[in-house]
RNA sequence: GCGGCCGUAGUCUAGCCUGGUAGGACGUCAGCCUGCCACGCUGAGGGCCCGGGUUCAAAUCCCGGCGGCCGCACCA
């Protein structure tokens, strides 16, 4: 590959024509961080509009816009801070940085799970374990956590953290978004925005950075009636996955199979996962990548994010790196709620009601909370509101069993016996059940899809550039140009594209150059219609429209010119219908 | 963070080895020309990633930093 790869050109055409580059340029740059310019806000803009159209508004889905900084407990509760951290050891010698955790693994043959720093340096000191690379030995391990840290108000002592997903804005708001859709599951929560991830190095330009924006959002189900209504619209559509069953028996490509089959054959769990990823893949067809080159791959166990039961990953083929994830699917279940419940205190479950009272016998754990305090102090309140949400027959079968129930947090595992929690039957009367919904979420990162999306458009014609973009995403919807520089055409020209302004278009005038160096420009950035004003506009009114991606041009009528434009932008007429046919001498 | 390669106008690039403060192409702007696809002509503006060192003199040599690409590690 000595020519220019397809990404080199499309990074230039970025920078050259405004939709990115890299931030901070002026003082050398800062990896990670990218700046969008005119073209590209508003690629940007439209990309999420068109996104929240169809994940909100067609969806049962509502948006929310939520703090970006978060304190602490927020991500104690979600998890991040305990799983978002690395231990990392340097080599005094070499200066290499490895995973501490790792490396005794696999030299001293001891987990490394759910250690202290402390510990970790101590065993990795007496087990002699060095460097792999060069012997040399190690310092005392570090903590690398990929959350941006920062303080809130005067006093350093309070931590705040930048969120890495928006996710645990739509959980921690739970309670009032589940009131204002009036209490009913299934139910979903979206929101776009800027989140941040401390990476160690990021490359790959807009692929991976380091502040960037995600739209995702979480669907809320009762995991007891976790039929997806919308599912007979989709269980015919083909889906490319590579599931986990595959991946372990050495299969690399992805199967095709219909949604009934993937269900059916457990490669998905979830029926909403399953109903989001075929809309998925048809927003990436949208965006202009057809289906041979995209497909679902699950995430294995060990790649998994610590909420999920089942991850599948968007991946769609660039020139570059092959396939490269655009969008998660992952169920979270009630993980993140679960956890919300117990650091905060509140109820987050759902009052779901029976038909009619029925008197049940069921398992109740009986805590001995004065036990529990003196056993585990501080820890106590914890434990107990986790021990809520913990079905009781877990534990019943566990104490049964080794007469000890192995309680797990967020990197604390707590030893529960009988003398803390005793396990009783009893018959009462329900109403019915409080539940904890459970919840997938979709999440798609914005920067990489733009990014695809100028991929999967760039093409060349000649030694010219077209960026055939999905019209309703063209930054620029519009062109207007006067044929000539003179005899009056510039001033009818501007009237028209004055009036396309007031009709709420998107609209370039230009006046420069010849009308070929103009149509190029526009070509090069993706206006898909361009109009131009000629000497037969000042007879009779009419106008030439040119579509980018043909170059062919009909003649219109300069006054219909906005009713044409939006049924073309809606795709409701073809081009060749949208006026008079003109040949061109071109 | 490690190793390799690299960093010159808006973009692409010559010059670097063999120090003497930069040349081109495209684009942009102004004007002429131009009756539908980057035509032509004239002119203009615009640059050595940052810092330090060596030297009378640094785009050029040396060191450090920052950034980019590739590989390793990492990627909740």
């Amino acid at each position: 590959m000595s020519e220019p790869d397809k990404y080199q050109k499309v990074i230039e055409l970025a920078k050259r024509r405004g939709f990115f580059w890299p931030s901070y340029e002026i003082y050398g740059g800062e990896a990670g961080f990218l700046d969008y310019g005119p073209l590209g806000s508003l690629l940007k803009r439209k990309l999420e509009q068109k996104w929240i159209d169809w994940f909100v508004r067609r969806e049962n889905v509502v948006l929310i816009d939520s703090a970006i900084v978060a304190p602490e407990i927020v991500f104690k509760a979600s998890g991040h801070t305990a799983h978002f951290t690395d231990p990392i050891t340097t080599c005094k010698k070499c200066g290499r940085k490895w995973r501490a955790d790792h490396l005794l693994e696999e030299q001293a043959k001891i987990s490394g799970e759910g250690l202290t720093l402390e510990e970790l340096g101590r065993l990795l000191a007496e087990h002699g374990v060095r460097c792999p690379e060069c012997g040399g030995e190690l310092e005392q391990p570090q903590a690398f956590n990929e959350l941006f840290k920062t303080t809130i108000g005067p006093y350093s002592e309070h931590v705040g953290f930048l969120r890495p997903e928006t996710a645990q804005g739509m959980f921690v708001n739970f309670k009032r978004l589940y009131d204002l859709v009036r209490g009913k599951l299934p139910f979903g929560a979206a929101q776009v925005g800027r989140c941040f991830r401390n990476e160690i190095s990021p490359r790959q330009g807009p692929v991976r950075l380091r502040e960037f924006t995600i739209m995702e959002f979480e669907f809320f189900f009762n995991p007891k009636k976790p039929e997806c209504p919308k599912l007979s619209e989709v269980l015919g559509e083909k889906l490319r996955l590579l599931p986990e069953e595959l991946i372990k028996r050495g299969v690399e490509e992805p199967v095709e199979v219909t949604v009934a089959e993937a269900l059916d054959r457990g490669y998905i769990k979830a029926e909403w996962s399953a109903y989001f990823m075929v809309r998925a893949k048809h927003f990436l067809n949208e965006l202009g990548v057809p289906d041979e080159n995209q497909y679902f791959r699950e995430k294995l166990p060990g790649e998994r994010a610590h909420y999920s039961a089942q991850t599948y990953d968007q991946v769609v083929k660039l020139s570059r790196w092959g396939y490269v994830e655009v969008s998660g699917h992952a169920w979270r279940t009630d993980y993140d709620l679960k956890m919300h419940m117990a650091h905060s205190g509140e109820d987050l479950r759902v009052f779901v009601p029976y038909g009619e009272a029925r008197k049940v016998k069921r398992l109740r754990l009986k805590v001995d909370k004065a036990r529990l305090g003196a056993s585990f102090k501080d820890k106590a309140t914890l434990i107990l509101r986790l021990l809520e949400v913990t079905p009781a027959e877990e534990v019943a079968e566990a104490l049964s069993r080794e007469g000890v129930y192995q309680l797990k947090s967020n990197g604390e595992t707590f030893e529960l016996t009988r003398e803390h929690v005793e396990v009783v039957e009893e018959e009462v009367e329900e109403k019915g059940e409080r539940i904890l919904p459970s919840v997938v979420e979709p999440s798609f990162g914005l920067d990489r899809l733009l990014y695809v999306t100028l991929e999967y458009a760039y093409t060349e014609r000649g030694d010219r550039v077209v960026l055939r973009l999905p019209r309703d995403l063209a930054p620029i919807e519009v062109a207007v140009f006067p044929l000539m520089n003179k005899d009056g055409l510039p001033e009818k020209a501007r009237e028209i594209y004055l009036s396309l302004l007031r009709e709420g278009f998107t609209v370039e005038y230009d006046e420069s150059g010849s009308i070929g160096r103009r149509y190029a420009r526009m070509d090069e950035i993706g206006t898909p219609y361009a109009v131009t004003v000629d000497y037969q506009t000042l007879k009779d009114e009419t106008v030439t429209l040119r579509d980018r991606d043909t170059w062919k041009q009909v003649r219109v009528p300069a006054g219909r010119l906005p009713k044409v434009l939006r049924s073309l932008f809606r795709g409701e007429i073809s081009f060749e219908k949208a006026g008079e046919p003109l040949q061109t001498s071109g």
